[in-house]
DNA sequence: CGGGGGTTTGAGGTATCTCAACTCTAGTGG
DNA sequence: CCACTAGAGTTGAGATACCTCAAACCCCCG
């Protein structure tokens, strides 16, 4: 298991903020962790105690509605920190967390973390910034669930996975997604995804191997009404 | 203009958070500020350079969707900071503020507060707390757009309201909002809306008087699929 | 007493959901 | 290597929720 102080993926989350002194007292008490894809890494309800900062592969958060099914919030990746609320908080996490593939993290006790928290300006305020951000994309997606038609939600939902998450060699997403994920991702029935999927399929929007998608015209997705 | 030190209203916001010192200077460059019912406090896209803190009155916190539509994200009453996120970031606003009452509250300039949001970690602690609220019942907000029905939400938004801004004495709901407020705290169109209300009244579930509402069997509405 | 804005109601069309049947695929054990 | 199966994916058809447009209504204010 590497250092903290010499781990790149700390670059892209608050943990960079931290000094070297602090890196290595983190270093010291974090654990390694390994996930199965499909395994659920935390549950709504859980008391976390902790953040986890993924070294490696793709996870998404969700929250139950009340209707039973997953409405996803929110995709993880590489450098993300999951479970920054628990730093804040002291109530039961209002997510669930779980693995969509293989993932690697470090997991990072609260209790080592918080002295730190208090004491260091800098670390608070990145962790700070990079809520506003979640807020801010959180405001849009109520935007977005409330005034647009699903149709356009699948479109942008797309071209978030392609634009933020990248694609392979192929030119395929690198994040592959069950129907069911691209359902409740956009919010609706997992028949709805899969009509309009293949809708855009045959329009030539996007083509498709297996599971993985490749989006052919990215162009036309920002126009679909 | 009284004294930031002295001032009640604080008490529910993160001011609170700062001592004594640090609030009779923020005392000394605050501005006291009036605006009408329907005024526009700031716009999507406005630099705001400072936090309102909201003395008295109501306002909403909307977002323009594309398809021309304000969609409300948040409601702010007494005690409420508004403009938190331009503490944090340089961006211009990603929402427009327009008040539903007579406000009256005080802006204070970003640069005065900056040095002690850096200095005073409590403070600093107090906003991340607060937004991590704000970004929880946004990511309640974005599952029940996504999964739950108009009429559910519409009740939910009644109740909302009621619980978390109260009734007068004749027991209405002290926030008075024109239909297409309603229409848009929900994300449907007006006419749905007024459909649901009247419905809700028909059944009972709530009077009206004028524009006022009142709840009448808050339980029912709790029940309403 | 005549607007004008907010409100209410009607009717028709569209989007979306649900249920149900069917196909495809990957994995399992013989 | 071949069934066999469980799960995911796909498609159809009917029911429902929701949107839009348009007309009527109702107050309040000048």
């Amino acid at each position: 298991m590497g250092k903290c102080e010499s781990c790149i993926v700390k670059e892209f989350n608050s943990l960079k903020a931290l000094t070297r002194d602090e890196l290595m007292r983190v270093s010291a008490c974090k654990t390694g962790k390994t996930f199965n894809k499909g395994r659920v890494i935390f549950e709504e309800g859980d008391t976390i105690n902790g953040v986890y900062c993924v070294k490696d592969g793709v996870c998404k958060l969700t929250k139950l509605s009340e209707n039973g099914k997953d409405q996803v919030v929110k995709l993880i990746v590489k450098g993300g920190l999951l479970g920054k609320r628990s730093l804040v908080t002291n109530e039961s996490s209002s997510l669930t967390a779980t693995a969509l593939t293989e993932m690697e993290m470090c997991f990072i006790p609260k209790a080592e973390i918080l002295a730190d928290l208090q004491k260091n300006p800098n670390f608070t305020l990145d962790v700070l910034q990079k809520m506003t951000e979640d807020l801010k994309e959180s405001e849009h997606s109520i935007v977005n669930m409330a005034q647009k038609p699903v149709k356009k939600r699948m479109a942008e939902a797309l071209l978030y996975i392609h634009d933020g998450f990248g694609t392979d060699e192929d030119g395929y997403l690198t994040i592959v997604l069950s129907r069911e994920d691209y359902a409740s991702i956009v919010g609706t029935a997992t028949e709805s995804a899969i009509r309009i999927l293949s809708q855009f399929k045959k329009e030539g929007l996007i083509s498709t191997s297996g599971k993985r998608i490749k989006i052919e015209d990215a162009n036309a997705l920002k126009w679909v009404e």
